[in-house]
DNA sequence: ACCGAAGCTAGAATATTATTCTAGAATTTT
DNA sequence: AAAATTCTAGAATAATATTCTAGCTTCGGT
């Protein structure tokens, strides 16, 4: 349990760190690595008010003073962990949505991409889910590309002329983005704490169809520009 | 600056305690609710990890030992919050949803009722929205009248005929539920961020109508039973 | 009205945890 | 290779949570 260097189950981490593996072995992740790896595998565990700075010097194996280095503080190292995680969320989604062009093909890539990636990492996903709102993170989100803690600014981009080609309700941005990713937050939310009892697949299918009955106008009703 | 202003002069408590200062004035409240009026005020500026319990001893005017006694932990002034919050939230929304019983109109005052009663309680909508997870609730919720966080049960119940009646889609709970309280949750948290250019009433007002046509089923397809 | 029990208040004493500090090792730059 | 920088280490310190003991207040029973 402390030492499994070499599996990819256990970690909770994105990627699972085959990367690092590979590239020489355990010893070659860096202190901070670890100390994330560590530190999200605890919070997932007991939370983050219930871990220690001890706790994690001794998961991750690193001092006191490392961490104090690399963090600043322990509100840095939740800072840290939360910016690295949704980085990890933003490559993937990002890379996937570039594989779609149609209105309809990029909503479902969205939401079926958001889920499955939340099922691959489920420990990283609660933690970004649980997050959202950390005070510190306010600054931090800032520094993160966007001014803005939801990410899906390139998602309303690609949205956007779908609406001047009379296919999507013209609704302003804040109700576009919230009929679409929070139905499928909640959702997961549910699924967390054992609420859920349709599989991740069928429940992203079908929130992605009445999301669309939502913000779509209804063939029938539509009036070419 | 932030843009969110918080209104001055104000507990941020739901009733503002009205209640307890027209019976008896400041003193009268007892020792417990003054020092949950002041934990919620605390966290609320700064947050549940940066506030302590000399700060909440200091603004509630209540010993250490007063505190330990009726919260018996710091973890159990976050829970005891979290329950009585929600307990008026409950309360709040039962009353108003008992006056309404079209499906439509039940959707809608739902809608309504949550974004109204957020913007008349931010502080306290604010710390039951970011605190959903906090770890010691699990166990706090079952004491809770359901086993589920929530509360949303008495709208499903309500909710189910009109799908029997062909009025609803044949969804799962599960998913009525995510697109009835996601969106309505992820547009207040925008809000909150200070993200949303709607007025909460025109906001509400429109989110009834789209999460009505993801969830109904069209007049024109409807068939009677 | 009085008694005991239970609930409540108080804050000093203690325990736990976060953070700082100083020193030295490793690495990078010049 | 010397100097500078970055990183590691853990003991010392500071901040904070929790416990403990003692006195006070309220209340139900007589």
């Amino acid at each position: 349990m402390s030492k499994a260097a070499r599996k990819p189950a256990s970690t909770g981490y994105p990627d699972d760190l085959a990367r690092a593996a590979a590239s020489g072995g355990a010893a070659a992740r860096s202190t901070r690595q670890r100390a994330l790896v560590a530190a999200l595998a605890l919070f997932d565990a007991q939370g983050v008010e219930a871990t220690t700075i001890e706790q994690v010097r001794d998961a991750a194996e690193v001092s006191i003073g490392s961490l104090y280095h690399h963090f600043r503080s322990r509100e840095g190292l939740v800072t840290a962990l939360y910016e690295d995680l949704l980085e990890r969320y933003r490559a993937a989604m990002a890379a996937e949505l570039a594989r779609h062009d149609g209105t309809r093909a990029l909503l479902d890539g969205f939401v079926k991409t958001h889920i499955a990636w939340s099922m691959l990492n489920p420990a990283a996903a609660r933690f970004l889910a649980e997050h959202r709102h950390h005070r510190a993170l306010s600054e931090a989100e800032s520094r993160l590309q966007h001014g803005t803690t939801d990410f899906l600014r390139p998602l309303l981009l690609r949205l956007k002329p779908a609406i001047t080609a009379g296919i999507l309700k013209p609704l302003p941005p804040e109700l576009l983005l919230s009929l679409v990713i929070g139905p499928v937050q909640n959702w997961l939310r549910m699924q967390r704490a054992g609420r859920a009892n349709l599989k991740p697949g069928s429940a992203a299918q079908k929130l992605s169809d009445l999301i669309w009955d939502a913000i779509a106008i209804p063939p029938g009703k539509r009036k070419l520009k």
